[in-house]
DNA sequence: CTGAAAGCGCTAACAG
DNA sequence: CTGTTAGCGCTTTCAG
């Protein structure tokens, strides 16, 4: 008595299984062995069930799937910043490996100032859609990451790098190159060196903030707190910092700026003070943006392996999809110094 | 006979109506219908159900939403660059709109090469997770425009501008603000003026192109096939482009560029060629993306009413599913010449 | 005001 | 190799 079955595909109604099935003139059930692959059919069976699928236009519910608590082979991604250059690198990077396992990539922008909520757009995340996480948040609150783990979703946490998450996490190597970048400005010469933080909350600055005080001290540099200052990971910060040089008393011969832009906005800061880079300023940045090998001169800074990190990332991910096991490890790949112009020798001797 | 209830919400089996119920002792259609705020519910009991559901984290699943044909605030969006800075703006500020009125955003990165095939993301994207599809496809194939408007979902094409889609776009204008970016550039004397085009596939550099050879027209100067020149949206392209300017004949006094990343691009090459912008050189670019208002000199560029467009693009698709109606209309928002320091008397008379 | 029934599209599990 | 049954979580419809 299955009369209920939808007319005809006419249109804007989507075709299912039984649309298929009335076709080829076998049951529902078979359909969907055919189209998935899975079970016995006969070829001839499965071969007229491809073809009605195509010439329909047919396209699995993953709805009815997700219901079913099938597999959708969609993976959902949460930032809160797109137009950050690296982060947007990242995404494209997790896209591309994501589609080259079969994957679907489902980005979600969530408010970084979510206060004490978890988004609903993460909720829905949540709630089947997605066969797993990952998650880059700049500003990850403790709370939405607890709000995940609860979930027993899948997840892996890009660049987090912060203690006790409990979950797994792949990421950059921040220290070990942010040290190997303020070793490059001490092998140069210069001793007045300052660092601009970005935002505290993903833990990269403060790690590379680290370095920068450990490499000072080990080449018994003083730390002198009024060389280190937030620029908050933009360009206007950077810029906004820079501008403040000329008035210093005795200003950096060189800086270390947490992210490129912060960097960039300082180059162009420089530039509109009078000074210039290396000459007057040797700058190095973090990222390796597209834009720091454009500029002129060419940006030094720390590339991270994003490629590599995404395609570990999703790697990770699908490990805990197909195992159904939640695991912790950390992953951390190695971030590469790239000299390119704005460094050079300290000429204040 | 409903013995099949899942026992208790325990870790990470997501509650459900029916868990509420049985918490409250009520049906779960009593339940649905508290959470939804439609049909009639008794206060007390309401509050109960509220209470209820918000002590077990409930989250309403979205999936079976999908299979009862229900609205599911959440819309997609279609993009095939993430990397671009002006993308990104559109992007960051089409998930700021939808947020404004409720609507969740999942973001789709497809990709631009997809022969002739409609991409599985997209695919899963109308298979009724969203109410409604945002598409800003800079290189959008009709083909898969063919099937987005064959599936009957609303959609909403961002920053389409060519013929015949018969579907609902919001843009900014290009025709307009290009043709008074090359009549500023003519009335600051500037006579060889080239082009730099970005890919034609969203049909916004051919505007502009339009745009620039009616203006040169309008002003009796002749257009020289050689000053219009292919830079494909990259910041590469303009590079490459403008390198070529020393070694040419009679070189130009100005650059109008498809887009701010081209002209960027133009400008370290500029500068790589010691050509002084603008004393030597005049540059336009078109987007006005962040970094055009930081580097010096400031870029002369085309400001897009981003903000505008997304927010235009998000009530017109959310006008279509709530009347469950599919509208064609073209809004077209106009755009604004930003004058800095990149364009300047032309020098060579 | 509340409940019961049915079914959205799909696929495990079981039965031929 | 193929079909039947049942049920995922929700909401529309109809009945109290």
């Amino acid at each position: 008595m299955q009369d209920h079955i939808p007319k005809v595909k006419s249109g804007s109604v989507a075709a299912t299984v039984h649309h298929i099935a009335a076709v080829v003139g076998v049951s529902p059930m078979t359909v969907s062995r055919a189209l998935s692959g899975k079970g016995f059919v006969a070829k001839a069976t499965r071969s007229r069930v491809l073809t009605a699928a195509e010439a329909v236009g047919y396209v699995p519910n993953i709805s009815a799937k997700v219901l079913k608590r099938a597999r959708t082979n969609v993976i959902g991604m949460v930032v809160t910043e797109l137009r950050s250059p690296h982060i947007a690198q990242v995404v494209a990077a997790v896209s591309f490996s994501a589609r080259d396992i079969g994957q679907d990539l489902f980005i979600c922008l969530v408010d970084e100032h979510s206060s004490g909520q978890v988004p609903s757009a993460l909720k829905h995340l949540m709630s089947g859609i997605c066969d797993g996480l990952l998650i880059a948040l700049p500003k990850s609150p403790e709370l939405v990451l607890e709000a995940v783990k609860r979930s027993g979703i899948p997840t892996v946490l890009l660049n987090y790098e912060k203690g006790n998450s409990k979950m797994a996490v792949v990421r950059g190597d921040n220290y070990r190159a942010a040290r190997e970048a303020v070793e490059h400005l001490l092998n140069l010469g210069h001793r007045r060196i300052a660092f601009i933080a970005g935002s505290s909350f993903s833990g990269q600055s403060p790690e590379r903030e680290r370095a920068y005080v450990d490499a000072l001290v080990a080449a018994d540099v003083a730390i002198d707190p009024a060389l280190i200052v937030q620029g908050e990971f933009h360009q206007t910060g950077g810029f906004a910092r820079a501008l403040e040089l000329p008035a210093m008393s005795d200003r950096p011969t060189a800086i270390f700026a947490a992210n490129d832009e912060m960097a960039l906005g300082v180059m162009d800061a420089a530039k509109s003070v009078g000074l210039q880079i290396p000459t007057d300023l040797s700058l190095i940045g973090f990222d390796d943006i597209p834009t720091a090998s454009y500029v002129l001169p060419g940006l030094t800074t720390v590339r991270q392996a994003t490629y590599e990190i995404a395609d570990a990332g999703i790697r990770t991910l699908m490990r805990q999809i197909d195992t159904k096991t939640i695991t912790t490890e950390q992953i951390v790949l190695p971030s590469q110094l790239i000299i390119r112009g704005s460094t050079g020798l300290c000429k204040q001797d």
